[in-house]
Parts: C-alpha cells; structure tokens; sequence
RNA sequence: GGGCUCGUAGCUCAGUUGGUUAGAGCGUGCGCCUGAUAAGCGCAAGGUCGGAAGUUCGACUCUUCCCGGGCCCA
C-alpha cells in the first residue's frame, strides 16, 4: 500500500519552489542589503522615475548621538513606507536623510570626555572634537539606518554642520533680521547652572520634586499703614502690618521688586499672635482659610472691611532684608496683575523681574528694573547681602527661610511636590534668570504689517493635519508661545553673525548677515572662530557708518539647534531645487512643539509660505502595560537587539501593524508575535509560488470570463482588497494595510481558496484548463501580493519577486515596480451577497462535519457526503447556479445532495458510501468505475493515462 | 495645575449619521490531516466596549464627572 501511494503522489503535480519556508532573515536580510547596494538601488529607483511627478517627504534629523531606539525605528520606518509606496505609485521620490549635528548634548559628551582637559583647549579644538563625534554616530546611525532597509540618499545626507546648510542658515537669518523680527533683550529664560547656558523649551524635561513653599510677611511701609488704616483693614498701629506672599523659590526673594495684586479680587486683613507678636497681615479674602490653616492660627479676627485689589496699588513695603533699593528704578512697591489668581499663595505676589517671566511682563509695565543678581555659575553677585553674597541660589533657600524666621517674618513654611523644568543634560533643576539674549519676535509686525503668529495662526489651516487634532494641537501652541529664544552661551553651533563695535554699537543687517554667509558657505562656521571681521565680512562690505573693521568684536553666542534644524526647508528642501512647500512632514508628536512649529515660523518668516503641505505625527512607545519606556524602569526595548534576533522585516511588519497615531505598545514579547504573522504571509506567499512553477502568464493564462467560478472569486476578492490596500495607503493607514493583507492571506486564501484548490492543483492534468485557471488567478494574486507587500516587507518583497517564475513584467527589483491597480472590469461588489451566503452555507457544512469528527465517523472533510435540506427557493437557486460540484469542492467533502423538499433548513451528514480514490483520496462515486485502475476515481484514471 | 490625546476580548485591530443577541484575525483550549509538513484545516471558550451619572423609546457611539495612560507645557 505505501508503495502505491508513492507511485500516485509521483503522478501529482504536487508544489515546487526555491522560495524557502524558513525565513532566516537574520541572515538573508544582509546580502540583499548588500545586493541593494551594488545595484545602488536608490539611484536606480530615482533615474527610473526622472520623469514622474515629485513627492517630497523631508526628513527632519534626527540627533547625531547614540544608538537608534525604537523611536527612530517607528519614525524612520513609517517614513521608509511612505516614500516605497509614493515610488510604485508612480512618483519621483527622493528621500535626503538628515542629521543634528551641532549642540549641547554632544558638546557636553565631549566635555565630560576631556575632563578636567578641557579648561585647556581652545573653542576651535573642541568644535573639532564635537565634529569628530557627530560624525562618528552619523556613521554610526546611517548604517543602523540602512539595516532596517530604508532607501535614501546615504552618500549625501543633510548634515547641519556642512557649510552649504550653515550658508542656509544664515540666510534665513537674514530675512528675518531684514523683517525686523531680531532682537536682542534681557531678559528671564531657562537658565541651566550645570550647562552655563540658556535653554530652549524643548531643552527642558519636567520631573517631580519637592520645594519649599513659604509664606512670608513684607512689613508694610510707615505711610502706606495709614492708608491701610483709612481703608478700613487696619485699625492697631502697634500690630506689625505686612502685605503676606507665598512662594516655593525663597531664593529668588533677593530680586523681590514689587508685590502684584489683582485689582478685581477682594483682600481682607487677619490679625494674629505669632511668637509673641502681634501681626495684621493682608491678604486675599478667598486665600483666607487656606492660610489660616497653614499657619495653623488658633486666636485671629479677621477684618470686617473688604477692599479690591485697585484699592492696594501703589502702596509700599519694605523689603524683609534688603535695606536699599539695588535698582535705579522705583521698587518695593504694590503692582496691579491680572495673573494673579486665588488658587493657592495669598492673592499677592512675590514679584521678581529678573527671575520669572510673567513678573518680568509686570515688571515692564510698571517700570521696574530687570534685576537678576544671579551669575552664570548660579551664584549671587554682590549686590545681594553678604550673608547670600557668592552663593549657590539652589541651596540657599533653607538659609533664606531661617534669616526670615529669625526676623518673625516666616509666617508659615510646608513642603510642595511639583513637576519642575530641568535640564535635559545637567539634569539639574534650572533657574529663570534674566540675561541679554537674541530673540525672534512672534508679535512684531514684519514690512507687510503681519506678525509671525499671526501669520502662522492664519497659514496653519491651509496644511492637511494628520490626524485631525494636531492642527487644534499646533493652533493651541502658537497662540501661547512666547518669544523665541535663539541665543546659546556654548561654542558647538552656527554662531549668530552679529558685531559690536568697542562702543556697544550693533551691527546686525541683512547685508552684513547675508556677507557672513558667502564667507561660512566656503569656509564653514569655523572660519568665525579663526578669522577677523574683515575677512569674514569681505574687504568689499560697506559698513555702516559709525563702524569700522579694526573696531569690530565678534558676537560669542551661537544660534539655539532648533533654529538650525527649523531652516532645514531653506538649507535642504530649497538649495535641492524642491518646491516649497514641499509634500510631507512626518515626525513624533513632540515635534509640534519642535521643528514642524519652529520650521513653520522661520519659513513664514523668511519666506512668507509655509514648508509643508502636509503634516503627519506619531505616538510613541510604551511598554506592554502602556507605560513610558525607560533604561531605568527595566521596560526599554533595544531596537538593536530585536533587528538582531528577528530580522528587519519583523520590526517593519510591527511598525506597520500598529496604529502609530496613539501610543504604540512595544515589547519583545509584542514584536515577536508578529513571527507568526510573518510565517503566514510568507507561507502563503509560498504555496502560491509553489503553484505557479509550472504557468507562465503569456502562454498559459486564462482570460477572466473563461476561469472557474471559484476563481473568478479569488480574483474578484484581489481586487477588492486591491482598492482596499489602495486607500489604506493613500491615507497612511499602514496598520489597515496590514490587516486587510494579513486577513486575506489567513481567511480568503489560507483558509477558503487555497485549501479547496488542492484536489485541481495537484489531481487534475497539468495543462487541464481547470488547473490552467486557478493558477491564473494565483498568478495575479501572488503578483498584486508581493507589490502591496513591497513597500512593508521590503526584503521579503524582494526575495518573493526573486523567486517568482515566468515574470510578466521583469525588472532589477520589486522596488522598481508599480502598485497594482484594481481591474474595474470586475464587479466585485455585486457578487459579494451570493458569495457571503454561499460561504455562510459552507460554514454550516464545516460545523455539521464537526460533529461527525468528534463521533470519530470521519477523519478529512473528503469523507463526507453532505445534505442540504430546505425549500429556500433563493438558496436552491443559488447552490444550483454555483454547481453542486462546485459547492462540492468549496467545502472539500465527497459530494452534497439537495434536498428540496423540506420546509426547515437543515444541514446534514454522513459518511460517504463510496469508495475512496487512492489517488486523489476523494470518495468519489466514480471510483472503480474505470476498468484499468479500479482503485482510482475516473478522473485519475484519465490524467494518468496522459 | 493647563492644552491636546488615548482607554472595545490575553494581543493587534473593525465597529457607518446613536438602532435588534458588539465583530475579525492572532493567541489559548480541544480535535483533524500528514501530498504547503518546524506546515495545513476545523470547532470552542474569551468582552457589564476604563468607571459613574445624565440626555434618549434606545448609548461602544452624545454630555458631565471620575479613574488610568501618553505627548507638550506651567
């Protein structure tokens, strides 16, 4: 018997590839990479499309420092799809990936390096070290980067520290210095002590800690008792009356100016014993309770008058331990704020102007001085008292606290848990600290009377937002952003191209910005640092008058990394001849913030359009338990280890398996799920290979109305999924193109078509036109498949097409083929109600078959005769259209029988009489019939004969 | 604390303008096949749609509040 049944599975046209079932990605992945870049597959791509229609997706760069994470896997990938897909759709694609080159993160490695060395070197020997070590992670990086099969122009990445992308920047600096957008202002900013510098907003890293919060008594000065006194709210001179304040910065009481109130909120006095003295301290009438509680008073009154905040305004105080006013200008002084709010402090606020922004906006309005006795290092100057004189100000607060205490003026002291900016390098709490800093206007009126907010406010619904809320998201940004920072204490940077005369007179023109850039566009920014303003500026400048080039100082500061990054439309997109704006922007959702807000504003600026047409943003990573991803919480996921156990195409089939507009959860276990997924997709890929070895399109093919039925609904399900996958992508929807994909793979061909076409696959002649016709259909699926597929699994994508016998189009790559396009000849659509009941009925016929396998009557579907029974003339009609024999090999059993004449639909089965093929193992009737092989149906009998 | 946002089976996703017992695939369990074989097929069990209240004849879908995430900010 054993021998017989290999003599039959001989006469079997049983499947035949080279395309393996086991994937081994890990080890394949890197020659096709390799192969990739032999054929120098991005040129090719790009000169095989030179005359198509553009399609920009600029890359925004990400930082040059470190291995990739799963971030930049998410970002890069997303960004690989697009621009694989936007290809075979047709258009020229060119992807120009780019790097951050400059800043403090890799100036601050550089200095930790060095060490105690480098106090030793110049700016110029330690820019070099900076470039040596952004350029080793953007090797580093461009490499991680081509492992995951991204295409791009790795030859010629953007890097901002080139000369041509500084020459940019430069130049957009120049517009908006010609727009009158540049100013140069002391003012409060983030200050890091650790790092010595300003800090931009995206600098900043919010964390918990814990602050002192205190409320403190300022004495009110003599003649304002009185007036306190007429008001109603005081009525005993000998109690010592104060204006009561909270804060949870007691440091920054040094710089206290002026005391804000809101003129509309009503105040009340509270007079108390504390110490054994007697104190009336004002404060807001719904801040009452609160700071009763908190200085846990027992025996107090409060004042039966009520007055407005307008009515407190100009009285005075006396600083609790500064004795004469450090400014020239008027201080110690009761100020009018509507920011000033009861939700908690006391309804009157300590107001420093050089250490916070809205007391410095206060500050400007009523005439303070802008005092900051804090220097770069943190420490105070010495115009603050001795005893704080030359002292760190985050470790005096307890100092502070005991001085006021000893003086009686501490009325009370807590603790507070608040998140508070830090910095992202030093990761030291930072400090608002006034200094002179170069600005962007975002209110200024620009030549045509617009501001930049304005004009981004206006601009911002003129680009496609995806999804939806991020335009509300950017729209909420813009219209709170204050003034843009720009300048940085540090040496790793584009310097900003401005000049002082030993005067302090400024020069800062178009021109003269537009003169540094010809000179940084052949020398580099470090030509700043080595040559004098003569050669930099070029003999030929005309400098205005009052300036002269013997008399000319460099400017130190460089510009903030933002504003080099957020030229990258001018510096990149434009110098490469794009049109701005170009087609797509796609980042992280942080970037709102970042460079799609900061390259909309300089390209509104400079330019007065905005860079992109449309905006895309992702979500970011969490673990399994939707938690943010830390090294130290033990939940990160090594994107480098997981491309090394699973392969590149794992991690592309996860990306796009996810719906990357929310958080994506992210684990080894998660990634690894997509395996099986991947085995799937691959196996199924197979057995359509396995199928086709034998058929060639061109000769063997089988026009549409002549295939079978059962595959005209294999081809009319392509091409709905065809559309489908279309659209998906088409609207980004990547993780719906993997999910029709997949679903196809599993449901309507793994489980439905495939599985049915076995017995004509491998039973029937090889050339019979039953078998002709489902390799027909199995041709233009596996074709449309490994297409869809392509711009997801680039490489297995690859090896399919590689794999593929007889090509009706050939070509060097899958990736230089086009999408497939649903064939509209073919009316899907209509079909699909006959289908879904036809395929509701073989549901019913699995399930009754069920039964007969647990009663052990049966082993295989092919045992089973079945009968339908009922009198639905719509279902008799529609089984009877179909076939019997169709419905017959739909369902794999031995035969069906209509039964018509009962009334109540019913499904039945039994074990089929007839006798079994020892061929095709079907229980056929005609089994025995044919006289030479009794043991064979008369199908066999007739293909062996052949 | 504020802005934006998310929360449907263990996992990844569908759920049209609110309308009958909330779907799919995977995974799991149980079985079958051994001519896709470190494959293939079938059946089954899994959800009070984050929670509570409200609007409505009717809410996964609308409103409010609460809980828990994420990004950005103060």
């Amino acid at each position: 018997m054993t021998d017989d049944k290999k003599s039959f599975s001989k006469t079997l046209n049983l499947p035949q590839t080279s395309f393996a079932m086991k994937a081994n990605l890990t080890q394949r992945e890197p020659a096709r990479r390799k192969n990739w870049d032999k054929m120098d597959i991005y040129k090719k791509i790009l000169d095989t499309r030179a005359d198509s229609p553009q399609y920009i997706l600029h890359d925004g760069p990400p930082y040059a420092n470190g291995d990739i994470h799963m971030g930049h896997v998410i970002n890069k990938v997303l960004k690989d799809i697009v621009v694989k897909y936007k290809t075979m759709a047709g258009f020229s694609t060119p992807y120009v990936p780019g790097w951050d080159c400059h800043g403090l993160p890799i100036e601050a490695k550089v200095f930790t390096e060095l060490g105690e060395k480098a106090k030793t070197l110049s700016k110029i020997e330690i820019r070099k070290l900076c470039k040596q070590y952004a350029s080793k992670y953007v090797k580093l990086q461009t490499k991680q980067f081509k492992n995951l099969g991204i295409f791009g122009d790795f030859e010629n990445p953007y890097l901002t520290l080139k000369p041509q992308y500084e020459a940019g920047i430069c130049e957009v600096f120049a517009e908006l210095v010609g727009k009158g957008l540049v100013y140069k202002q002391l003012k409060p900013i983030h200050w890091s002590i650790g790092c010595q510098t300003a800090l931009a907003d995206a600098e900043l890293e919010y964390e918990d800690i814990t602050s002192p919060s205190v409320f403190v008594n300022f004495p009110v000065a003599k003649d304002s008792i009185a007036k306190l006194k007429s008001l109603g709210l005081v009525d005993d001179e000998n109690s010592n009356v104060c204006f009561m304040i909270w804060t949870t910065t007691p440091w920054t009481l040094a710089a206290n100016l002026a005391i804000a109130a809101n003129p509309d909120l009503d105040y009340k006095s509270v007079t108390y014993s504390q110490n054994g003295k007697k104190f009336t301290s004002i404060i807001a009438q719904a801040r009452l309770e609160a700071v009763i509680a908190a200085g846990k008073l027992e025996n107090y009154t409060v004042s039966k008058k009520t007055v407005k905040g307008s009515d407190l305004i100009g009285l005075r105080y006396c600083h609790p331990f500064i004795e004469k006013n450090p400014t020239d200008n008027d201080a110690w002084v009761i100020i009018s704020a509507n920011f000033v709010t009861t939700e908690d402090g006391t309804g009157l606020v300590h107001t420093a102007p050089g250490h916070g922004l809205e007391d410095y906006i206060a500050g400007q309005q009523n005439k303070l001085a802008v005092y900051s006795p804090v220097k770069d290092d943190g420490c105070y100057d010495d115009t603050v008292p001795s005893w704080l004189c030359g002292k760190n100000v985050l470790k005096v607060d307890k100092e502070v606290n005991n001085f006021l205490k000893d003086k009686g003026l501490l009325f009370a002291k807590g603790q507070i848990t608040h998140s508070y900016p830090h910095c992202w390098r030093s990761r030291m709490p930072v400090i608002f600290r006034a200094t002179e800093q170069w600005f962007i206007s975002v209110d200024r009126p620009m030549p045509d009377g617009k501001n930049l907010r304005g004009l981004a406010l206006e601009r911002i619904p003129k680009v496609k937002w995806i999804p939806a809320w991020s335009e509300k998201r950017i729209t909420g940004m813009l219209e709170s952003r204050p003034d843009w920072c720009i300048s940085r204490q540090r040496c790793w940077g584009m310097p900003i191209p401005v000049f002082y005369n030993s005067e302090g007179k400024t020069l800062l023109t178009k021109e003269s910005v537009l003169a540094v850039s010809r000179h940084i566009r052949q020398k580099g920014s470090d030509s700043w640092f080595t040559d004098s303003p003569k050669e930099i500026l070029g003999k030929e400048f005309k400098l205005p008058s009052g300036f002269s080039f013997d008399d000319l100082q460099k400017e130190e500061n460089i510009f903030d990394v933002w504003f080099e990054s957020g030229c990258s439309w001018y510096s990149v997109a434009k110098q490469a001849g794009w049109p701005i704006p170009v087609d797509l922007y796609l980042e992280g959702s942080d970037q709102h913030r970042g460079w799609f807000q900061l390259s909309l504003l300089q390209a509104l600026g400079a330019e007065g359009v905005e860079p992109f047409k449309t905006v895309l943003t992702h979500g970011f990573t969490v673990d399994a338990e939707g938690r943010k991803q830390s090294k130290s919480l033990g939940n990160y996921v090594n994107a480098q280890e997981e491309i090394g156990k699973y392969g590149s195409d794992i991690l592309r089939l996860w990306v796009a398996s996810v719906n990357y507009q929310e958080d994506m959860r992210c684990s080894d276990t998660l990634i690894g799920r997509l395996q099986d997924a991947y085995r799937k997709i691959r196996n199924t890929i197979r057995y359509l290979l396995g199928n086709i070895s034998d058929f060639d399109p061109a000769t063997n093919g089988v026009a549409y109305d002549k295939m079978f039925e059962i595959d005209r609904w294999a081809v009319q399900q392509l091409q709905k999924l065809i559309g489908e996958v279309t659209e998906a992508y088409e609207n980004f929807l990547f993780h719906r193109v993997y999910g029709l994909i997949y679903n196809f793979c599993v449901v309507e061909m793994s489980s439905i078509y495939m599985d049915l076409l076995k017995d004509r696959l491998y039973c029937d002649g090889k050339d019979s036109a039953s078998r002709r016709s489902a390799q027909t259909a199995m041709y233009k699926i596996l074709d449309a498949l490994t297409r869809m597929l392509a711009p997801i699994l680039a490489h297995t994508a690859e090896e399919i097409y590689e794999a593929t016998p007889n090509k009706s189009e050939r070509a060097e790559s899958v990736h230089l083929l086009a999408m497939p396009k649903a064939d509209k000849s073919i009316d899907w659509k209509n079909q699909e109600p006959k289908w879904e009941k036809l395929m509701k009925l073989r549901d019913e016929v699995l399930k009754e078959l069920e039964g007969l396998r647990k009663n052990e009557i049966i082993a295989s579907n092919q045992e089973a005769s079945v009968t339908v029974s009922t009198d639905d003339s719509d279902l008799i009609s529609l089984v009877e259209q179909f076939g019997i024999k169709n419905f017959t090999a739909l369902c794999i059993v031995s035969e069906v029988k209509l039964d018509k004449q009962k009334s109540e639909k019913t499904v039945s089965a039994q074990k089929s009489t007839h006798k079994k093929c020892q061929r095709c193992w079907n229980y056929w009737p005609s089994v025995g019939k044919d006289a030479e092989n009794p043991e064979l149906c008369v199908r066999c009998a007739e293909v062996i004969k052949r």
